[in-house]
DNA sequence: TAGGCCATCTGGTCCT
DNA sequence: AGGACCAGATGGCCTA
């Protein structure tokens, strides 16, 4: 349930883990360091590191805080950064597809959808298609996310759930539906 | 052991 | 000038 079991300590796991301001920072390390101008530029360095580990660290809460809103499956593990963004990508044009056809006058069956879209209707985001940004259309017209991102080829694979369902791309909006 | 994911550091660029 | 943002590099942890 800890979807984040390293946050906490994060800075002072990292600072250890990683280059601690003592350790010879990598290879980039280089000058005759030692100077007052070293010593401001370091300075500067050292905050500016810190600022980017608060703003990564925000990103995450904000991440996070996406996770806690997207349904929750107890028997998954924490959800990638990219599967969190891919899940909540899909799950908000389900979401418009579901009120969309509620606006049509339809039962608002999530039945219907299903049919629909299994039977050449909406597009599928289980397929390869990957227009739905390019499209600029309506929701309807757009696939949820292209489950076969070239930026990240693996990461769908290991979570069978993004490409289970062909309507919205990961298990039932609401448990029970089917 | 390889590959995936992640946190951190770092330098560059843009913005205020 | 200083902060925010970004992307590349690096190394640790975990899992198949």
């Amino acid at each position: 349930m800890d979807f984040f079991p390293h946050t906490d300590d994060e800075d002072s796991l990292g600072s250890l883990r990683c280059s601690s301001p003592e350790q010879p920072q990598k290879k980039r390390r280089r000058g005759r360091g030692g100077g007052p101008v070293q010593v401001v530029k370091k300075n500067r360095r050292v905050k500016a590191n810190d600022r980017e580990r608060n703003r990564m660290h925000s990103l995450n809460d904000a991440l996070d805080t996406l996770r806690g809103v997207l349904p929750a499956f107890p028997d998954e593990t924490k959800l990638t950064k990219i599967e969190t963004l891919r899940f909540a990508h899909n799950y908000i044009w389900a979401l418009s597809e579901t009120i969309r056809i509620a606006d049509l006058g339809k039962t608002g069956d999530i039945s219907l959808l299903l049919n629909q879209t299994r039977h050449g209707g909406a597009p599928s985001p289980g397929s390869d298609t990957c227009s739905w940004s390019s499209s600029g259309s309506s929701s309807s017209s757009s696939p949820p996310y292209c489950a076969s991102s070239p930026g990240s080829p693996a990461a769908q694979e290991d979570r069978g759930f993004l490409q289970q369902d062909p309507v919205f791309g990961f298990r039932s909006l609401v448990p029970g539906i089917y």
